[in-house]
DNA sequence: ACTCCCACTACAAACGGTTGCACGGGTTCA
DNA sequence: TGAACCCGTGCAACCGTTTGTAGTGGGAGT
């Protein structure tokens, strides 16, 4: 039933090979037939058979995406990345969510590999060896996570919380909260890292609670334990837990900047929305999502033409060694909810906090 | 490199075709030689060729998914079902965003058809003539949009603004403001069609306004058209646009829900998170995702089954005719944005009304 | 002991493309 | 005018798997 390359050399008066050459190797044929046999594919609407193809040269024309969450909004502006920048390179994407499961992202790696040419993996928490032994699979590229060997795209998390950071010493904060996310993430021990190293400079000290879930009623939890302590300003982990902290604080009554600011990372399109609009560092989701897909495309061109080069076995084996990163900036973004803090330790229960009338509402459209 | 079928046969020492057989049809082959070739298989780490398999079969195992709008959490929400009960089918996900162009939507249909078993397609946007060259490519199946002799997950949209109306009305409404989503939109068409039907029969006159972009920034254009009229309550076309209208009203200094309630329909997580939590439909999205693989899988087991069998070119171009759709149920979900309406027409600006202190806020985790 | 049958296995073709190689015919140069 | 050359095209093998068909062996029945 669906038209082969061999209707359309039967219409165009020429051998299969012609045709074959005609649409890809167009240089090899004589132009008048080229055109004839393009003309015989359009009016038979031809179409290559993708699995014809791969199966001889190697080569699918998909990659694999893999997100551990994607009810996290964060993975959802990278996977738009990631399709958008494949689909615009002329590949087709495979998605698959491993619900923060290593075991689920080894099987979907494994099922993917035959069928892709390389994939993006987001797995904050797979382990280093893990991760290598996927990397045998296929071409892989990492999205925020940093291991010798395999190309990924980093979002600058050390100077996105070192921004967040200034902002509050700026503002005369000396004692800040920060609420941990999963311990095992990669993104959260780089906040951290990122954080000691800025905050001694700063004469800034850091209460740090959780870990806890980076989501919404993470952040609720969290802001009960921030609050008990003596800190003017709460760093979340991301704005779900920062969103969570905020309406928290409302509940209780807490003034916000009044009596506590509060700051997230994502700059999800909520955290823009939401009342007060959340002052949070702005991460590139989609960027990164397309850098991700840039490294691999790049990797497996590589890996691709070390395979039909005369090449060395040595060669071959270091493969693309890709200790090719590509980092992304952040900025910081200031909405409502930082402010100076409060001397007074102790406000009136349900007291409008003045300077939260007298700060401008800004708001962003991301 | 990679291992093939040959290196397994030579290993348990048969026939590639034996291997062949002792990996699917498993009664073909002697026990013993079975278990040979699966040690074999085993020990080399054996992972078949899936394109020398559909290329033989024609069968593929993986179907697409489309969807317009990535950004929208309604459709990762759909995606996530559908991604879910397609894993746990053995089938891998294509997935595409249309970004809402319907000549986006026939590109990704026709790059996808011949390296899918079928697409799930949410497509409010394209004509049903459109849909139906598409359907002719592969099989499909449509995620909220009925189109005679495709099959279909739907969500009851009439159900749902009933809902809301007898909510509303119970509550003393009388007049109240629709804010209409995009006008081609299959789902806004059917909460209109549903709309007619149940205002009438509670004496309950609508106001209409828009079309507008079905986002936040279309509720906050659309709340401003509703207060100039004398309607008690906004129902929005989706809960981002009703959040918008929250957020005008308040950036305004208009009580809700003491002089407005407000109503939008999907229940996102963040229609339970902001404040004050907005009363809303909630979709089965997910829910939604899973049936419609259900109903593509079926397709695709009818079409092959139509295919391999003794059949007459009648029945098989009658295909799956799938008058099958999947219709699922949705609820109101009452929160703090909806109350009784106020006989007052107006009240000093900035007061707080009483009522919406009284008013209990509850939470829903969803 | 011979035949028949059945269970199991091997052979080979096919799926739809790509690509190395050879060949045919025209052009160019000696 | 003949040889060398080159461009354009066809032939055939191959990618890895499935599957129809043929063939082999052993066991059972008479």
């Amino acid at each position: 039933m669906p038209v082969t390359i061999h209707d359309v050399a039967r219409r165009a008066q020429v051998s299969p090979s012609t045709v074959s050459r005609a649409l890809s190797a167009s240089h090899l044929v004589r132009v008048t037939t080229r055109e004839r046999v393009l003309a015989a594919a359009q009016e038979l609407g031809y179409q290559p058979n993708p699995a014809a193809q791969s199966l001889i040269t190697g080569r699918t024309g998909n990659i694999g995406i893999i997100v551990p969450d994607l009810s996290n909004p964060f993975y959802t502006g990278v996977l738009r990345g990631v399709q958008a920048r494949a689909r615009s390179a002329g590949y087709a994407v495979f998605f698959a969510d491993s619900e923060e499961d290593p075991a689920a992202e080894a099987a979907l790696v494994r099922t993917m590999a035959r069928q892709v040419d390389g994939v993006v993996i987001c797995a904050p928490f797979s382990t280093d060896a893990q991760l290598r032994t996927l990397a045998e699979l296929t071409t892989l590229t990492l999205l925020n996570r940093r291991l010798r060997g395999i190309p990924a795209a980093l979002m600058d998390s050390a100077g996105a919380i070192r921004q967040v950071l200034e902002h509050l010493a700026a503002l005369g904060h000396r004692r800040c909260a920060y609420l941990n996310g999963p311990q095992a993430s990669w993104s959260n021990r780089e906040r951290r890292r990122g954080m000691r190293a800025s905050a001694a400079a700063r004469d800034l000290s850091i209460v740090e609670f959780g870990p806890f879930e980076p989501n919404f009623d993470g952040g609720v939890a969290g802001a009960d334990l921030a609050v008990a302590s003596d800190v003017t300003a709460i760093i979340a982990y991301n704005d779900l837990m920062a969103l969570g902290a905020l309406s928290r604080l409302a509940d209780r009554g807490i003034a916000v900047p009044g009596r506590m600011s509060v700051a997230g990372f994502d700059n999800l399109l909520y955290a823009a929305m939401c009342a007060p609009p959340l002052t949070t560092v702005a991460m590139p989701m989609e960027a990164g999502g397309r850098a991700a897909v840039d490294l691999l495309l790049a990797g497996v061109a590589h890996r691709h033409l070390g395979r039909s080069g005369p090449v060395t076995l040595k060669s071959v084996s270091s493969g693309h060694d890709g200790g090719t990163y590509r980092e992304l900036s952040t900025h910081l973004i200031v909405r409502a909810t930082t402010g100076t803090p409060s001397i007074v330790t102790s406000i009136p229960a349900g007291g409008a906090d003045p300077r939260a009338a007298e700060r401008p509402r800004k708001r962003e459209t991301a």
